[in-house]
DNA sequence: AATTCGGGGTA
DNA sequence: TACCCAGAATT
């Protein structure tokens, strides 16, 4: 039995049943394949059907606003995929006449596409012949053919791309790339894959080698930025500020609070002796009515230490250069937040009047 | 070619 | 902890 039929029928078999196989809307793929870029099935499928049924259509997601597109993605992560996202949607209304362009080529001028995207899209939905290639597909190749070359350099890239278009099912590339990551995230795991059920482990140079543990070969990266985040939670009975991120930078477009950000851990006591606590605050006068423990939260490339200090709305004054919000509590809770904002607004119920 | 974009699951 | 997930854009 040929490779490639042997991997259609154990997909046929043990496909897992999701909302997006069960559509031949370019849109609504397009939708899964952008959910799920580095996110798993199962922690990206409830935005899934939250977020087709809050932009049912291209033209509505091209209408929406941006703050509307990241309340829907909050707590998803990688937020410039919302942004690019309406973007994209944007474009293909203009560009496109409102149709999802239905090229692997095409897609790829399309924000937020990519080379996974765009051949993932093209041959799920428009049935052309090129290889999606993702984290899944990357460690199946390695791990059957035995092929040592890294998977994030461009060589290695380069390597794999040529292999995997080799390998692809030509008559039917849509179900075949899924049936290769569908084998990946169910059989070939990163760690403890599930080598008796796999129907190709006898055939696998990986498991004849016992080289499960060293393939797929990558090139370790970086290292952690630790940052200090002294947030300012300015409050009264009705109404609260917050600080809209407008650099580049981790969250942008989201809604944290004031904020005093620095590269050594300070106390409160040296805190209060900077330049910027100085403009934030009238001096001395500041009331700090709570100081929350220190939160540490984690992203690939850095480590944010996080401390919330509570001080009266009127003690507050605003910074020239950064863009500040002072809302309703009722209002805020349209606003995107980064995560370990809406942790803490939900632990101390921060928006209850 | 390397870095920077989140957050959660897993061993 | 460390690694990885249906990666893309920027530098």
């Amino acid at each position: 039995m040929l490779l490639r039929n042997k991997i259609q029928t154990w997909y046929q078999n043990n496909r897992r049943d999701l909302p997006w196989r069960n559509t031949s809307n370019p849109y609504f793929i397009w939708i899964s394949e952008i959910i799920l870029q580095q996110t798993r099935v199962k922690q990206g499928i409830n935005y899934y059907y939250r977020f087709v049924n809050l932009f049912p259509s291209i033209e509505t997601l091209a209408q929406s606003d941006e703050e509307t597109v990241l309340k829907a993605w909050q707590g998803l992560g990688y937020y410039s995929r919302a942004r690019n996202l309406r973007q994209g949607a944007i474009q293909i209304m203009t560009q496109y006449k409102g149709r999802v362009p239905g090229t692997y080529r095409e897609l790829l001028n399309v924000k937020g596409i990519g080379e996974y995207t765009a051949a993932a899209i093209a041959s799920i939905a428009f049935n052309e012949a090129v290889a999606a290639i993702d984290g899944n597909v990357y460690r199946v190749l390695a791990r059957f053919l035995g092929i040592k070359e890294a998977i994030n350099s461009s060589k290695g890239k380069n390597i794999f791309r040529k292999i995997a278009n080799e390998q692809l099912d030509k008559k039917q590339p849509g179900t075949y790339n899924q049936a290769l990551m569908e084998l990946g995230a169910l059989i070939c795991t990163p760690k403890k894959p599930d080598c008796t059920n796999c129907p190709l482990s006898n055939q696998c140079i990986a498991y004849k080698n016992q080289l499960l543990n060293y393939l797929p070969v990558k090139i370790s990266p970086k290292t952690k930025r630790t940052r200090y985040f002294y947030y300012f939670i300015c409050a009264d009975k009705n109404q609260i500020v917050f600080q809209k991120r407008t650099q580049n930078d981790i969250w942008r477009s989201m809604f944290d609070f004031p904020c005093i950000e620095t590269q050594t851990e300070l106390t409160i006591e040296n805190l209060s002796k900077t330049d910027e606590w100085q403009l934030f605050f009238l001096a001395k006068k500041v009331e700090l009515s709570k100081i929350s423990p220190k939160i540490t939260h984690i992203l690939s490339h850095q480590r944010i230490v996080i401390q919330f200090i509570h001080v009266p709305l009127r003690n507050f004054k605003a910074l020239h250069n950064k863009v500040y919000l002072l809302t309703q509590k009722k209002e805020a809770q349209q606003l995107p937040h980064p995560k370990p904002i809406e942790n803490y607004i939900e632990k101390e119920n921060l928006l209850k009047e």
